[in-house]
RNA sequence: CGCGGGGUGGAGCAGUCCGGUAGCUCGUUGGGCUCAUAACCCAAAGGUCGCAGGUUCGAAUCCUGCCCCCGCAACCA
């Protein structure tokens, strides 16, 4: 089990903006993130998988004394929410980080430092376009007869100190970056959308306000708020602790940092792959190994929006539907990168037909014929598995690191629930049931179908382990084994057969009262 | 000519990069089974792959032109 010589695996969700409570799409990226961080550390990688909260920012700020309250006591009350979901959906993050945090301010401010230093940020003015009674920036195309295309009012011109960051500086170094590593950008039709963003020219960043004071003020400057995404963005340093690693005491930080995934929507694709690498670049650091750009739920067919009154709460369909569920329907019904329509008349029947009917009853037939034919006993040694059955769950393994790092998970889930349906086939076609235990023969060939159909369960369980944790877990504990992350056996998955072989060799006794994984839903 | 995504049997989608009998889930119809969560299995019906040209022995897949829907274009995953 020990291994010096492990490879590390760092992935990031976005921090989330504290500006209201979480909605289906924070826990979309975090499903996502949660279930490549499982198989990494089921394939025995250090995984170090980081999520978190942004807090900072005039949004924040005018959020607070809309509710009259303080901006501290609105991130406090609202993080907390982020952290109930993500317990309630089983995530299991290394770290949650808020931009509070003391670490973090101290690590924005060592990095402002250190640009400020080296010149990459440098103090200037602002000048362009700003509509008062918005409190926004505007560009002069966006303006409509001199007005905000917003409220319609006047917008007037402004000039204003702020800091900014150069990025024309590193325009080059980042086209030839985005060009050397096709893997940076996923899925690829996204790479275009930012190398036309890039060639159009980068203007310098500004990256200081002075209209609020919510934020962490510029080192020796009090009156400039550094701006929230310069802000937030570090959080990704702060983490694997970019602090101690400056100091020489964190010889983890390297390695963990060249591995990195940020999964992200594809609407903050741009602060990742633009401003985020071009940051790095500035600190000396290297631009992040992936950038994988999800795309968006829409509720039954509409934009979520909060004026349309159209958000679901993840945590109300958790209570009622369970958080495997949940994190299957999400997983399984979006293609990586495009947009998916969230219905939950289409929820309902991708429940009971995928999770009740296919899995859960799969679960169930095989437990009630173990108990009634052989007392609830997988044969061991002495009776074979039919490996043509056995061969599509080594074919999925085989070739599932690839489909991983690939984000492909929803064709992982499709060929586990083809799987599935052989082996329900299987059943049918071999009908134990007909099978006559007084025979010799007739006996040896329905142990070799239980046996079958018992260690295949097993596979299920594990490679639905990453995305439905806690089924996996039950299903171990109907065969009365370990769960995979009992870290009492090395569980990747080239390792599976001889774990299996190992387990099952002196036969396996099930539980006699397997509870229903999922119960199927009546539609109301 | 702002940018991007999409247009595939009744519904929702994959396949398009690397051309070669059109695939998945659900639904419908008929049949089978009875171990199981009224579940499971089989079969059938149903598509000129948005439109028009072109390349090719052959195109949903490549090229050209067009039509329609959606999103973005200032901090919503």
């Amino acid at each position: 089990m020990e291994n010096n010589n492990k490879d590390y695996f760092y992935v990031t969700t976005p921090i989330y903006y504290v500006n209201d409570k979480p909605h289906i799409g924070h826990a979309y990226s975090t499903v996502i993130a949660d279930s490549i961080a499982r198989f990494k550390r089921l394939s025995g990688f250090r995984v170090f998988f980081l999520t978190g909260t942004d807090e900072h920012g005039l949004k924040i700020e005018k959020e607070a004394n809309l509710r009259g309250i303080s901006a501290r006591d609105l991130a406090d009350s609202v993080h907390i929410k982020f952290k109930e979901l993500f317990s309630e959906l089983n995530i299991s993050y290394d770290r949650f980080i808020r931009t509070t945090d003391a670490d973090h301010i101290r690590t924005v401010r060592i990095a402002f430092e250190k640009l400020l230093e080296n010149g990459d940020v440098y103090l200037s003015e602002y000048e362009g376009w700003y509509c008062t009674p918005c409190e926004t920036f505007l560009t002069e195309k966006s303006l409509i007869e001199g007005k905000c295309p917003q409220c319609g009012r006047q917008a007037v011109k402004v000039k204003e100190e702020s800091y900014f960051l150069k990025l024309d500086k590193y325009e080059k170094k980042l086209l030839d970056y985005i060009a050397d590593n096709p893997g940076f950008i996923k899925p690829d039709f996204r790479k275009n959308e930012v190398l036309s963003f890039v060639n159009e020219g980068l203007k310098n960043l500004s990256i200081s306000r002075t209209s609020f004071k919510w934020g962490i003020p510029v080192p020796g400057n009090d009156k400039h708020i550094i701006y929230v995404w310069f802000d937030a963005l570090l959080n990704y340093l702060t983490g694997p602790g970019y602090e101690d690693f400056i100091n020489g005491k964190n010889s983890d930080f390297t390695p963990f940092f060249k591995s990195v995934n940020h999964i992200v929507g594809k609407d903050i694709l741009k602060f990742h792959a633009v401003y985020w690498p071009i940051m790095l670049f500035a600190l000396g650091l290297e631009p992040p190994k992936t950038v994988i750009a999800h795309g968006w739920w829409l509720m039954s067919g509409k934009k979520m929006s909060k004026s349309l009154g159209n958000v679901v709460d993840p945590l109300s369909l958790i209570n009622k539907f369970g958080a495997d569920a949940l994190r299957y329907y999400l997983l399984s019904e979006i293609t990586l990168g495009l947009d998916g329509d969230f219905n939950i008349d289409n929820f309902v029947v991708r429940y009971n037909s995928g999770l009740a009917n296919d899995l859960g009853n799969l679960v169930s037939r095989t437990a009630v014929m173990l108990n009634k034919y052989t007392g609830g006993l997988i044969p061991g040694y002495g009776i074979p598995e039919d490996a043509s059955v056995l061969k599509a769950a080594e074919d999925i393994l085989s070739g599932l690191s690839d489909r991983y790092d690939d984000y492909d998970f929803a064709k992982i889930l499709e060929d586990i629930f083809r799987f599935i349906n052989a082996l329900n086939k299987y059943i049918n076609d071999s009908a134990p049931w007909k099978l006559n235990m007084e025979d010799p023969e007739e006996k040896t060939n329905l142990l070799k179908i239980l046996k079958t159909v018992g260690v295949s369960i097993y596979y299920i369980s594990y490679l639905i382990y990453p995305f439905m944790p806690e089924t996996s877990k039950k299903i171990n504990t109907i065969l009365n084994i370990e769960p995979f992350d009992s870290g009492s056996f090395s569980a990747r998955p080239e390792d599976m057969a001889d774990n299996c072989m190992e387990l099952f060799k002196n036969g396996c006794r099930i539980s006699e009262k397997p509870e229903i994984m999922f119960p199927r839903i009546k539609f109301e």
